[in-house]
DNA sequence: GCCAACGTTGGC
DNA sequence: GCCAACGTTGGC
């Protein structure tokens, strides 16, 4: 099972407010990027990743899983970008700050770490173990 | 098809 | 608030 990253800003949507929407989570819309939508693309229900808040906090805070796979994105006129829907599973216990993240050398790799801007990540199995260990899990 | 100009994002 | 990095657009 692959492992990925949502990024948001929290003003804009955070994860507290991804939790208020229950076991049916919401679809992840208004992706813009080719690179995040050909990782959206390769995403099955069930994979699970990280939820980082860009600007404010700038931490992976929360667990995530995807709970419905690629499809259009109604939001989109040009029809060229799609969505899944993702649904909170649960906090990190210690949010893993951008900060952290980059004092780790195992980390140096990590697209989080190397192109901040990417607004859906894919993330290794070794990135996973680290950060949820990081994040207290 | 190249590349300069521009807009957006996000860390600092 | 600034600016670097990146993606997109449009003129040639």
């Amino acid at each position: 099972m692959a492992h990925w990253l949502f990024k948001s800003e929290p003003s804009v949507w955070s994860f507290e407010r991804l939790a208020a929407c229950g076991a049916d989570g919401t679809d992840w819309s208004g992706v813009r990027n080719h690179s995040a939508k050909l990782n959206m693309q390769a995403m099955l229900v069930g994979e699970q990743g990280f939820f980082y808040h860009s600007n404010e906090g700038k931490a992976i805070v929360g667990i995530v899983e995807v709970c419905k796979g690629y499809r259009p994105d109604p939001t989109d006129a040009s029809g060229k970008f799609g969505m899944v829907d993702i649904r909170a599973v649960r906090p990190l216990p210690r949010p893993v700050t951008l900060e952290a993240a980059k004092a780790d050398a195992r980390l140096a790799g990590m697209a989080l770490v190397v192109n901040a801007r990417l607004s859906v990540q894919p993330v290794t199995d070794a990135e996973w173990r680290l950060v949820c260990e990081m994040g207290g899990l």
